[in-house]
DNA sequence: CTTGAAATTGATAACCCGTCTCAAAAAGAA
DNA sequence: TTCTTTTTGAGACGGGTTATCAATTTCAAG
C-alpha cells in the first residue's frame, strides 16, 4: 500500500521516542497528506470522509500537528485557515512583489538561503523550510 | 503632541481619497501604533484603556486594518493571533518559527537584508518592507 | 493468546479571534 | 447651525481549532 516508506519510518520513530501508538487513522492521514503539496484540515476531512466516514475532524488537526512535530509537516497561517505543508515538496521560491501594480518576481539566492541556516543553527533551530517576501516598486512603478 | 507628521499626513491622504473621516480614534491609535514595532489588537486595547476607556476592540481592528490599507501598517498571522508590524520602523525583525510548539524567536541580519538589496537592485526593485520567515524546529520540539 | 495499563479516538462542547450589526454619536461640507 | 454621511461602541455572531471524556484500540508483559 504505503510507497512512503522512508516518511512512515519518521513518523513511527518520532512515535517509538514519544510513547504514542501507531493507528489506523495516523497512517491513513499520512498516506493522503504525503500526495498533497499542502492542505487544510478540512480539506482532508473531506477527501477522507470515503475511505472513513467516522473519521473525526478533531483527529485530523491532532494529527497533523503530530506530523508538524514529527518534521513532517509544516504549519502555515492564512487569513483565518491554517495550511498544512507537506514538507518533503519544498520549492524554494522566493519572491519580490510591487506593491504598486502587483507583479511578482520570483528569484533564489543560495547565500541568503546559508545565512539562514546560520541564523537558525545560532538559535537551536532545524529549518524546514521558509518564506521571503519582498515588498517595494518595480523600475515602471518607481517613475 | 504628535511627533509623527509623516505618517498621519499619509493617514489623512488616504482617508481624503476614499471619503473617510479623520476622528479623535484614529489619531489616537495612530499615535500608539507608531510608537510601537509591532502590536496585537489586544495589546493595544489595553494600552488605551487608560487613555479612552470607552475605545472599543471593533474600533481597533476596523484602524488598524485602514492602515494596512493605507500602507502604514503590515498584518501577519501568527498562529492564533494577528500582529500589525509597524512599516515605518527600520529595524525591522524577522522571525524563526517552531513548527512544532508554536514558538517564535525574533531576529535581525544585517547580511541578509543587505542581500535582499541586491536581489532588489538586480531586478530592479525599490524595497519598501519585507518579510522573512523561517520554519523548522527549535532544540526542544527536536529532542 | 490473554490481560491490562496507557494512549487514542470520535462527537461535540467550548474557546478564541476577528467581523458584523445597528442605533447613537461625530465629522464635515454647505 | 443643519443635514448627510461616516464612525463608533457594545455585544452578538461565525469560522477555525482545541478541550473534554467515555468508549475503543494499541501493545507490551505474562
Amino acid at each position: 500500500m504505503s510507497k512512503h516508506v522512508k516518511e512512515m519510518g519518521v513518523l513511527k520513530d518520532h512515535l517509538g521516542k514519544h510513547q504514542l501508538k501507531f493507528t489506523r487513522q495516523r497512517e491513513l492521514i499520512l498516506d493522503a497528506f504525503l500526495k498533497q503539496e499542502h492542505i487544510t484540515a478540512e480539506e482532508m476531512y473531506h477527501q477522507l470522509a470515503r475511505k472513513d466516514p467516522h473519521l473525526g475532524l478533531a483527529t485530523i488537526y491532532r494529527t497533523l500537528n503530530l506530523f508538524c512535530e514529527a518534521g513532517l509537516a509544516q504549519a502555515r497561517h492564512f487569513g483565518t485557515q491554517t495550511q498544512y505543508d507537506n514538507i518533503s515538496h519544498k520549492g524554494h521560491h522566493d519572491h519580490l512583489i510591487c506593491t504598486g501594480c502587483g507583479k511578482i518576481v520570483e528569484f533564489e539566492n543560495c547565500d541568503i538561503e546559508r545565512l539562514q541556516e546560520e541564523v537558525a543553527t545560532r538559535n537551536g533551530f532545524t529549518i524546514q523550510t521558509h518564506r521571503l517576501e519582498l515588498y517595494g516598486l518595480c523600475s515602471r512603478c518607481r517613475h
